[in-house]
DNA sequence: AAGATCACGCAAGATTCTTGCGTATTGCCC
DNA sequence: GGGCAATACGCAAGAATCTTGCGTGATCTT
Protein backbone atom coordinates (compact mmCIF):
# COMPACT_ATOMS: atom_id res chain seq x y z
CA UNK A 1 0.00 0.00 0.00
CA UNK A 2 1.73 2.91 -1.42
CA UNK A 3 1.67 6.28 0.90
CA UNK A 4 2.69 9.22 0.32
CA UNK A 5 6.20 8.67 -0.01
CA UNK A 6 5.79 6.15 -2.56
CA UNK A 7 4.20 8.97 -4.77
CA UNK A 8 5.80 10.29 -8.22
CA UNK A 9 5.72 13.24 -9.95
CA UNK A 10 3.27 11.65 -12.65
CA UNK A 11 1.07 10.07 -9.90
CA UNK A 12 0.31 13.79 -8.40
CA UNK A 13 -0.22 14.90 -12.26
CA UNK A 14 -3.16 11.90 -11.90
CA UNK A 15 -4.49 13.12 -9.05
CA UNK A 16 -4.86 16.53 -9.90
CA UNK A 17 -6.74 15.97 -13.36
CA UNK A 18 -8.70 13.20 -11.59
CA UNK A 19 -9.53 15.88 -8.59
CA UNK A 20 -10.52 17.91 -11.53
CA UNK A 21 -11.96 16.19 -13.90
CA UNK A 22 -13.02 12.66 -12.48
CA UNK A 23 -14.78 11.29 -15.42
CA UNK A 24 -11.72 11.95 -17.72
CA UNK A 25 -10.67 8.58 -19.98
CA UNK A 26 -7.95 6.54 -19.28
CA UNK A 27 -6.72 7.51 -22.81
CA UNK A 28 -6.93 11.15 -22.17
CA UNK A 29 -5.70 11.02 -18.68
CA UNK A 30 -2.76 9.34 -19.89
CA UNK A 31 -1.95 11.98 -22.60
CA UNK A 32 -2.42 14.45 -20.08
CA UNK A 33 0.36 13.13 -17.81
CA UNK A 34 2.75 12.14 -20.69
CA UNK A 35 2.47 7.99 -20.67
CA UNK A 36 0.60 5.09 -22.59
CA UNK A 37 -2.29 4.27 -21.56
CA UNK A 38 -2.10 0.66 -19.98
CA UNK A 39 0.70 1.99 -17.52
CA UNK A 40 -1.62 5.08 -16.81
CA UNK A 41 -4.71 2.63 -15.76
CA UNK A 42 -2.42 0.77 -13.43
CA UNK A 43 -1.66 3.79 -11.35
CA UNK A 44 -4.88 4.98 -11.05
CA UNK A 45 -6.07 1.45 -9.58
CA UNK A 46 -2.90 1.17 -7.29
CA UNK A 47 -4.35 4.58 -6.02
CA UNK A 48 -7.86 3.36 -5.26
CA UNK A 49 -6.70 0.33 -3.72
CA UNK A 50 -4.35 2.45 -1.60
CA UNK A 51 -7.21 4.27 -0.59
CA UNK A 52 -5.90 7.49 -1.77
CA UNK A 53 -8.49 7.89 -4.46
CA UNK A 54 -11.53 7.53 -1.77
CA UNK A 55 -14.02 7.29 -4.81
CA UNK A 56 -15.59 9.65 -7.66
CA UNK A 57 -18.09 11.95 -7.34
CA UNK A 58 -20.83 13.20 -9.19
CA UNK A 59 -21.27 17.32 -8.03
CA UNK A 60 -24.97 18.34 -8.53
CA UNK A 61 -26.12 22.01 -8.46
CA UNK A 62 -27.93 22.23 -5.57
CA UNK A 63 -30.07 25.61 -6.79
CA UNK A 64 -31.10 23.53 -9.89
CA UNK A 65 -32.42 20.95 -8.10
CA UNK A 66 -34.61 23.47 -6.17
CA UNK A 67 -32.52 23.03 -3.16
CA UNK A 68 -32.10 26.65 -2.14
CA UNK A 69 -30.34 27.06 0.92
CA UNK A 70 -27.47 25.74 1.46
CA UNK A 71 -26.46 26.73 5.53
CA UNK A 72 -23.60 25.60 8.08
CA UNK A 73 -24.44 25.05 11.65
CA UNK A 74 -22.02 24.79 14.77
CA UNK A 75 -22.89 22.93 17.56
CA UNK A 76 -22.38 23.23 21.14
CA UNK A 77 -23.04 20.24 23.31
CA UNK A 78 -23.72 20.40 27.38
CA UNK A 79 -21.49 16.90 27.56
CA UNK A 80 -18.15 16.16 25.32
CA UNK A 81 -17.28 12.39 26.85
CA UNK A 82 -16.89 9.69 24.19
CA UNK A 83 -20.28 8.78 24.28
CA UNK A 84 -22.07 11.29 24.02
CA UNK A 85 -19.89 12.93 21.27
CA UNK A 86 -20.85 9.77 19.42
CA UNK A 87 -24.29 9.90 20.39
CA UNK A 88 -24.71 12.73 18.49
CA UNK A 89 -22.44 11.70 15.46
CA UNK A 90 -25.15 9.07 15.04
CA UNK A 91 -27.92 11.17 14.39
CA UNK A 92 -26.40 13.51 12.17
CA UNK A 93 -26.70 10.60 9.98
CA UNK A 94 -29.92 10.06 10.12
CA UNK A 95 -30.94 13.43 9.24
CA UNK A 96 -30.58 14.30 5.22
CA UNK A 97 -30.72 18.13 5.37
CA UNK A 98 -26.99 17.67 6.89
CA UNK A 99 -24.91 16.35 3.88
CA UNK A 100 -21.71 16.12 5.50
CA UNK A 101 -20.73 17.01 9.44
CA UNK A 102 -16.97 17.23 11.31
CA UNK A 103 -16.59 16.67 14.74
CA UNK A 104 -14.40 19.37 15.73
CA UNK A 105 -12.66 21.75 18.46
CA UNK A 106 -12.71 24.95 19.67
CA UNK A 107 -15.99 26.94 20.70
CA UNK A 108 -18.32 24.38 18.92
CA UNK A 109 -18.19 20.71 19.04
CA UNK A 110 -20.01 20.29 15.66
CA UNK A 111 -19.97 21.47 12.48
CA UNK A 112 -22.54 20.69 10.11
CA UNK A 113 -22.62 21.34 6.55
CA UNK A 114 -26.84 21.42 5.38
CA UNK A 115 -28.95 21.95 2.45
CA UNK A 116 -32.73 22.29 2.56
CA UNK A 117 -35.21 23.24 -0.25
CA UNK A 118 -36.36 26.51 1.18
CA UNK A 119 -35.20 28.56 4.59
CA UNK A 120 -38.48 27.51 5.65
CA UNK A 121 -37.62 23.77 5.84
CA UNK A 122 -34.20 25.28 7.31
CA UNK A 123 -35.60 26.68 10.02
CA UNK A 124 -38.05 23.80 10.66
CA UNK A 125 -34.99 21.68 11.00
CA UNK A 126 -32.89 23.52 13.35
CA UNK A 127 -35.87 24.27 15.74
CA UNK A 128 -37.70 21.26 15.75
CA UNK A 129 -34.74 19.09 15.39
CA UNK A 130 -31.18 20.56 16.71
CA UNK A 131 -32.55 22.90 19.31
CA UNK A 132 -34.65 20.00 20.71
CA UNK A 133 -31.86 17.03 20.59
CA UNK A 134 -31.22 15.80 23.71
CA UNK A 135 -27.44 17.38 24.90
CA UNK A 136 -27.14 20.15 22.55
CA UNK A 137 -26.27 23.69 24.15
CA UNK A 138 -25.40 26.24 21.94
CA UNK A 139 -26.65 26.22 17.69
CA UNK A 140 -25.02 28.85 15.61
CA UNK A 141 -25.86 29.26 12.12
CA UNK A 142 -24.16 30.85 9.51
CA UNK A 143 -26.66 30.97 5.95
CA UNK A 144 -24.28 31.11 2.86
CA UNK A 145 -24.86 33.51 0.28
CA UNK A 146 -22.49 32.24 -2.35
CA UNK A 147 -19.63 30.06 -3.04
CA UNK A 148 -16.72 31.69 -3.27
CA UNK A 149 -14.17 29.26 -3.91
CA UNK A 150 -14.91 25.20 -5.00
CA UNK A 151 -11.64 22.98 -5.41
CA UNK A 152 -11.09 19.73 -4.22
CA UNK A 153 -9.20 18.65 -1.27
CA UNK A 154 -5.95 18.74 -2.04
CA UNK A 155 -3.72 21.52 -3.97
CA UNK A 156 -0.98 20.96 -6.38
CA UNK A 157 1.13 24.06 -5.58
CA UNK A 158 4.10 22.63 -4.41
CA UNK A 159 4.58 18.75 -5.69
CA UNK B 1 -32.87 23.45 -20.56
CA UNK B 2 -34.85 20.55 -17.67
CA UNK B 3 -34.82 22.27 -14.47
CA UNK B 4 -36.28 19.77 -11.18
CA UNK B 5 -39.82 19.91 -12.57
CA UNK B 6 -38.71 18.44 -15.98
CA UNK B 7 -37.13 15.50 -14.03
CA UNK B 8 -37.96 12.00 -13.38
CA UNK B 9 -37.93 9.55 -11.16
CA UNK B 10 -35.03 7.84 -13.64
CA UNK B 11 -33.26 10.91 -13.31
CA UNK B 12 -33.27 10.81 -9.71
CA UNK B 13 -31.87 8.17 -9.40
CA UNK B 14 -29.28 8.63 -12.45
CA UNK B 15 -28.43 11.39 -9.81
CA UNK B 16 -28.11 9.00 -6.89
CA UNK B 17 -25.75 7.16 -8.54
CA UNK B 18 -23.88 8.93 -10.10
CA UNK B 19 -23.31 11.10 -6.82
CA UNK B 20 -22.30 7.68 -5.06
CA UNK B 21 -20.21 6.80 -7.58
CA UNK B 22 -18.85 9.22 -10.22
CA UNK B 23 -17.32 6.37 -12.50
CA UNK B 24 -19.71 4.12 -12.84
CA UNK B 25 -19.67 2.53 -15.93
CA UNK B 26 -22.84 3.47 -18.21
CA UNK B 27 -23.98 0.22 -19.05
CA UNK B 28 -24.02 -0.90 -15.17
CA UNK B 29 -25.68 3.10 -14.65
CA UNK B 30 -28.55 1.92 -17.21
CA UNK B 31 -28.27 -1.71 -15.25
CA UNK B 32 -29.61 0.57 -12.35
CA UNK B 33 -31.83 2.74 -13.27
CA UNK B 34 -34.17 0.31 -15.09
CA UNK B 35 -33.38 1.55 -18.91
CA UNK B 36 -30.93 0.53 -21.90
CA UNK B 37 -27.60 2.02 -22.10
CA UNK B 38 -28.59 4.64 -25.01
CA UNK B 39 -31.14 6.42 -23.05
CA UNK B 40 -29.44 6.37 -19.98
CA UNK B 41 -26.60 8.25 -22.23
CA UNK B 42 -28.78 10.60 -23.73
CA UNK B 43 -30.10 11.54 -19.55
CA UNK B 44 -27.27 11.98 -18.74
CA UNK B 45 -25.79 14.27 -21.35
CA UNK B 46 -28.56 16.27 -20.95
CA UNK B 47 -28.19 16.93 -17.09
CA UNK B 48 -24.58 17.68 -17.67
CA UNK B 49 -25.47 20.05 -20.42
CA UNK B 50 -28.30 21.46 -18.60
CA UNK B 51 -25.45 22.26 -15.71
CA UNK B 52 -27.27 20.03 -13.09
CA UNK B 53 -24.33 18.19 -13.12
CA UNK B 54 -21.88 20.44 -12.68
CA UNK B 55 -18.83 17.54 -12.82
CA UNK B 56 -17.37 14.68 -11.82
CA UNK B 57 -14.20 14.53 -8.64
CA UNK B 58 -12.34 12.16 -7.13
CA UNK B 59 -12.21 11.81 -3.49
CA UNK B 60 -8.14 12.26 -2.31
CA UNK B 61 -7.60 10.74 1.33
CA UNK B 62 -6.16 13.67 2.76
CA UNK B 63 -4.45 12.02 5.88
CA UNK B 64 -2.58 9.70 3.13
CA UNK B 65 -1.24 12.21 1.06
CA UNK B 66 0.19 13.88 4.15
CA UNK B 67 -2.27 16.50 4.70
CA UNK B 68 -3.23 15.70 8.56
CA UNK B 69 -5.11 19.37 9.83
CA UNK B 70 -8.48 19.70 7.96
CA UNK B 71 -10.22 23.25 9.76
CA UNK B 72 -12.73 25.45 9.16
CA UNK B 73 -12.30 29.30 9.64
CA UNK B 74 -14.74 31.91 10.21
CA UNK B 75 -13.71 35.34 9.00
CA UNK B 76 -15.89 38.39 10.41
CA UNK B 77 -14.65 41.51 8.39
CA UNK B 78 -14.56 45.29 9.44
CA UNK B 79 -15.95 46.34 6.45
CA UNK B 80 -19.04 44.13 4.67
CA UNK B 81 -19.36 46.64 1.29
CA UNK B 82 -19.89 44.53 -1.86
CA UNK B 83 -16.60 46.19 -2.67
CA UNK B 84 -14.95 44.30 0.45
CA UNK B 85 -16.66 41.31 0.16
CA UNK B 86 -15.35 40.66 -3.62
CA UNK B 87 -11.49 41.70 -2.58
CA UNK B 88 -11.77 39.50 0.66
CA UNK B 89 -13.27 36.29 -2.17
CA UNK B 90 -11.01 36.99 -4.42
CA UNK B 91 -8.01 36.61 -1.65
CA UNK B 92 -9.32 33.33 -0.65
CA UNK B 93 -8.54 32.19 -4.31
CA UNK B 94 -5.07 32.40 -4.17
CA UNK B 95 -4.63 30.90 -0.72
CA UNK B 96 -3.79 27.08 -1.63
CA UNK B 97 -4.83 26.22 1.98
CA UNK B 98 -8.41 27.51 1.65
CA UNK B 99 -10.33 24.47 -0.65
CA UNK B 100 -13.47 25.93 -0.55
CA UNK B 101 -14.67 28.90 0.78
CA UNK B 102 -18.10 30.67 1.30
CA UNK B 103 -19.35 34.08 2.10
CA UNK B 104 -22.36 33.89 4.84
CA UNK B 105 -24.48 35.53 6.56
CA UNK B 106 -24.80 35.49 10.78
CA UNK B 107 -22.19 36.50 13.00
CA UNK B 108 -19.51 36.10 10.41
CA UNK B 109 -18.95 36.76 6.78
CA UNK B 110 -17.13 34.05 5.27
CA UNK B 111 -16.26 30.42 6.13
CA UNK B 112 -13.45 28.75 5.25
CA UNK B 113 -12.54 25.53 4.23
CA UNK B 114 -8.38 24.61 5.09
CA UNK B 115 -6.45 21.82 4.17
CA UNK B 116 -3.18 22.05 5.31
CA UNK B 117 0.00 19.47 6.17
CA UNK B 118 0.20 19.57 10.08
CA UNK B 119 -0.70 22.01 12.67
CA UNK B 120 2.27 24.69 12.02
CA UNK B 121 1.70 25.35 8.56
CA UNK B 122 -2.45 26.04 9.51
CA UNK B 123 -1.32 28.58 12.47
CA UNK B 124 1.08 30.12 9.94
CA UNK B 125 -1.40 30.86 7.44
CA UNK B 126 -3.82 31.61 10.28
CA UNK B 127 -1.23 34.35 12.01
CA UNK B 128 0.56 35.40 8.71
CA UNK B 129 -1.77 35.91 6.32
CA UNK B 130 -5.41 35.81 7.48
CA UNK B 131 -5.21 38.32 10.34
CA UNK B 132 -3.10 39.99 8.86
CA UNK B 133 -5.13 40.84 5.75
CA UNK B 134 -6.47 44.36 5.69
CA UNK B 135 -10.18 44.53 7.05
CA UNK B 136 -10.06 41.22 8.82
CA UNK B 137 -11.46 41.69 12.02
CA UNK B 138 -12.67 38.70 13.81
CA UNK B 139 -11.04 34.79 12.90
CA UNK B 140 -12.46 31.72 14.55
CA UNK B 141 -11.33 28.65 13.65
CA UNK B 142 -12.48 24.90 14.11
CA UNK B 143 -9.97 22.27 14.31
CA UNK B 144 -10.96 18.94 12.85
CA UNK B 145 -11.61 15.78 14.45
CA UNK B 146 -12.91 13.32 12.34
CA UNK B 147 -15.66 13.92 10.11
CA UNK B 148 -18.85 12.28 11.09
CA UNK B 149 -20.80 12.40 8.13
CA UNK B 150 -19.65 12.56 4.29
CA UNK B 151 -22.59 12.11 1.22
CA UNK B 152 -23.19 14.43 -1.59
CA UNK B 153 -24.83 17.75 -2.01
CA UNK B 154 -28.43 16.20 -2.47
CA UNK B 155 -30.26 13.91 -0.22
CA UNK B 156 -32.86 11.86 -2.17
CA UNK B 157 -35.01 10.12 0.73
CA UNK B 158 -38.19 11.72 -0.75
CA UNK B 159 -38.21 11.67 -4.54
C1' DA C 1 -59.50 10.92 -33.31
C1' DA C 2 -55.43 12.14 -35.83
C1' DG C 3 -51.06 14.17 -35.73
C1' DA C 4 -46.94 15.59 -33.41
C1' DT C 5 -43.59 14.91 -30.02
C1' DC C 6 -40.82 12.34 -27.17
C1' DA C 7 -38.26 8.56 -25.24
C1' DC C 8 -37.31 3.96 -25.58
C1' DG C 9 -34.59 -0.19 -27.36
C1' DC C 10 -31.98 -2.53 -31.11
C1' DA C 11 -27.96 -2.76 -33.85
C1' DA C 12 -23.43 -1.52 -35.70
C1' DG C 13 -19.17 1.09 -35.97
C1' DA C 14 -15.84 3.67 -33.22
C1' DT C 15 -13.55 4.18 -29.11
C1' DT C 16 -11.88 2.69 -24.86
C1' DC C 17 -10.64 -0.71 -21.47
C1' DT C 18 -7.95 -4.52 -20.02
C1' DT C 19 -4.66 -8.14 -20.07
C1' DG C 20 -0.49 -10.60 -21.41
C1' DC C 21 4.06 -10.18 -22.82
C1' DG C 22 8.68 -8.54 -24.00
C1' DT C 23 12.06 -4.83 -22.99
C1' DA C 24 14.47 -1.24 -20.53
C1' DT C 25 15.75 0.88 -16.31
C1' DT C 26 16.83 0.94 -11.44
C1' DG C 27 18.61 -0.72 -7.21
C1' DC C 28 20.92 -4.19 -4.58
C1' DC C 29 23.95 -7.85 -3.48
C1' DC C 30 27.83 -10.42 -4.24
C1' DG D 1 32.26 -3.80 -11.12
C1' DG D 2 29.22 -7.35 -12.76
C1' DG D 3 25.08 -9.80 -12.39
C1' DC D 4 20.50 -10.54 -10.60
C1' DA D 5 15.91 -9.28 -9.02
C1' DA D 6 12.30 -6.11 -9.11
C1' DT D 7 9.76 -2.62 -11.19
C1' DA D 8 7.52 0.02 -14.75
C1' DC D 9 7.13 1.01 -19.33
C1' DG D 10 4.97 0.36 -24.16
C1' DC D 11 2.99 -2.66 -27.78
C1' DA D 12 -0.65 -5.51 -29.34
C1' DA D 13 -5.00 -8.00 -29.27
C1' DG D 14 -9.41 -9.36 -27.44
C1' DA D 15 -13.22 -7.78 -24.55
C1' DA D 16 -16.12 -4.31 -23.06
C1' DT D 17 -18.04 0.09 -23.53
C1' DC D 18 -19.43 4.19 -25.84
C1' DT D 19 -21.96 6.47 -29.37
C1' DT D 20 -24.95 7.22 -33.23
C1' DG D 21 -28.77 6.29 -36.40
C1' DC D 22 -33.14 4.38 -36.90
C1' DG D 23 -37.71 2.28 -36.18
C1' DT D 24 -41.48 1.61 -32.77
C1' DG D 25 -44.66 2.64 -29.19
C1' DA D 26 -46.64 5.73 -25.78
C1' DT D 27 -48.34 10.23 -24.45
C1' DC D 28 -50.11 14.72 -25.19
C1' DT D 29 -52.15 18.28 -27.90
C1' DT D 30 -55.28 20.12 -31.10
Amino acid sequence: MPLKADLDAIDWKILRELQADGRMTNVELSNRVGISAPPCLRRVKRLEEAGIIRGYRALLNAPALGLDVVAFCLIGLHHQADAELRTFAERTRGWPIVRDAWMVSGESDFLLHCVASDLGAFQTFVIEELTSTPNVDTVRTALTIRRVKDEGLVSFAQP
